[in-house]
DNA sequence: TTGTATGCGTTATCAT
DNA sequence: ATGATAACGCATACAA
């Protein structure tokens, strides 16, 4: 493989005058600039990367922690991610934890060992004081998730409200009975879903259910398994929350094709607003996220930070979410939709 | 950051004896390990990747190359190769090619640059001749894509001969009037595919439809255009090939909402065996893959190229297919599964 | 405008 | 068993 060496001696020139060239650089006489552009042609000269970022103390390169990528939100998260970065001259690395807090530790570490310059963090399973220290190695943002205490820039929809109006909208749909089956036990996201989900049984004088307290349902054949258990165990429920489309999906399908008419028997709510919720029929009542928006704020706000050390204060941005209201729950009004 | 110089000058050591400890290398005695191993603790020292990197000429990192993530098919993939490939201690990056032969040769470079130590192409656009050159930096993998010229190890199903059997299938349905709806135009898999399918028409005598050559059509909402054409434009059609569950979930979703059933008014079969065939109503006839079979093999076949360069010959690994039969193709036969 | 010399943090070679 | 030194390929401060 050729080196700068290589070149500078095969244009006559040095060392320094091909690195000049290779970044741009002002002072170089056109004649030898065409010189040196010439002789990287005939070596097929291309810089080695492991020897700039040795050198620059920079990778241009960000790694994006998350559970699963065939998590449809995580997707599409990333792959606006990676588009954004790639505008900047950025790498994308994903990280994918399966909502392990180990691994998750694991790849923070990529900031000390400077395989990466900063670190977005759109999967929180670990406690604060177990993230902070890796700060000091470089810039963490946070997507999706957040937390109160951690005093780095966090971008996310407000969880909370959110759940709380999923939870409304089925008690305003007439459910008596609204079994909370969500995933990821571990992630703050959940709790703050929690919370919302549980103020609104509060307000409408409804108790939680505290037999069927899921905290383990992720995708589809988790939420298949929700509706045996709903329809073994508890069949006097008649509506559930879950965290995720994919769950409800499952959900759906087992319903229909049991005996139990969907929202008539049991209404289900989603969350994502993903392709299959608007292909399941019903189609389902879901939250939308704005993904593409957050994604891209996040990357703009880490690299900002990259660029400018120190310069911009922590800061929140919560983007608005919406209730789509579609079949699955439709118990009252008209067809929607 | 704390240097390896660091925990020499702090274990009274030099750079030699730690750099022994942090490679677990003979030679040094439990007393001074202990120390500096305890130096280490205290600095929080961890190597410089961009070090060893520029010294050992190695990265322990593979590019993937695929299309988009967030087809569901390469999500799974790349599932399974990271986890794969974290077994042998390498890391993996993905790289989206959305289908654009620039940004696959601008993927390539990685291994020219020595970001990567290898690649894997889950997506190919370009001809082996603007591949070919880059071998001479790396080892690089076919994965699902294939190429009958490429002299590099290549692991993939037969993708001609299940498109053949789909076509056969919907033939056996009775279906007269056949249409071919697929995507990535570049693909070399997407000839396979059709030689495949022009092969079963020509067996049963009949004519390809070149009035509806679709190649665009990628996703959902390709799926509903390509109904919704149908529809006003062919509407004789009484069968469609896709190219993947999604692109048939789009044209079942639209065929429903219109006075169309299926299969009786149209059949339909997708490719994949993604969630969402199982999940649409009537289920989707569809080919499944190996997927996590060929991930597996793939990262295998290129660490072992890494670990033993030029040893293993070039070797194709062909996996089966499956064709499942669901209710989007059931005109004939009393309901499957 | 161009070149020389130095160092980024590691590991390997060769002494001791 | 341990250490001094060179080298990986590049970019920069400084000199010319």
């Amino acid at each position: 493989m050729a080196t700068i060496e290589d070149v500078a001696k095969l244009a006559g020139l040095s060392r320094t005058t091909v690195s000049r060239v290779i970044n741009d650089q002002p002072y170089v006489t056109e004649e030898k600039r065409q010189r040196i552009v010439q002789a990287m042609k005939d070596l097929g000269y291309v810089p080695n990367s492991s020897a700039r970022r040795l050198r620059s103390q920079k990778t241009e390169t960000i790694a994006v922690l998350l559970p699963r990528i065939t998590n449809p939100f995580f997707g599409n998260l990333i792959e606006a991610m990676e588009q954004k970065a790639s505008e900047w001259g950025y790498q994308v690395i994903v990280c994918q934890t399966h909502h392990s807090s180990k691994k998750e530790i694991d790849y923070l570490q990529l900031l000390k060992t400077k395989q990466v310059d900063g670190v977005i963090m759109a999967s929180l399973v670990n406690d604060w004081k177990d993230v902070e220290p890796y700060l000091e190695s470089g810039p963490i943002v946070f997507c999706n998730e957040y937390m109160e205490d951690a005093s780095i820039p966090m971008i996310h929809m407000d969880h909370k409200t959110a759940a709380y109006e999923a939870a409304v909208h089925l008690l305003e749909q007439g459910c008596k009975h609204i079994a909370y089956a969500s995933g990821g036990p571990e992630s703050h996201l959940g709790a703050m879903r929690k919370q919302g989900f549980l103020e609104a049984l509060e307000e409408y004088g409804r108790p939680f259910l505290e037999e069927i307290n899921i905290d383990w349902a992720i995708d589809v054949s988790d939420g298949q398994k929700v509706f045996h258990l709903i329809r073994s165990e508890f069949p006097y429920i008649d509506g559930v929350f879950t965290g995720s489309d994919e769950v409800a999906a499952g959900l759906i399908y087992e319903a229909s094709s049991s005996d139990w008419q969907v929202p008539e028997d049991l209404a289900v709510v989603g969350f994502d607003n993903q392709m299959v919720s608007l292909l399941m029929v019903p189609s389902v009542t879901t939250i939308q996220q704005p993904v593409i928006q957050m994604a891209d704020k996040t990357v703009e706000v880490l690299i900002q930070q990259l660029l400018h050390p120190g310069a911009i204060a922590p800061k929140r941005y919560v983007y608005p979410h919406q209730l789509l209201l579609r079949n699955s729950t439709k118990r009252r009004e008209a067809a929607i939709q």
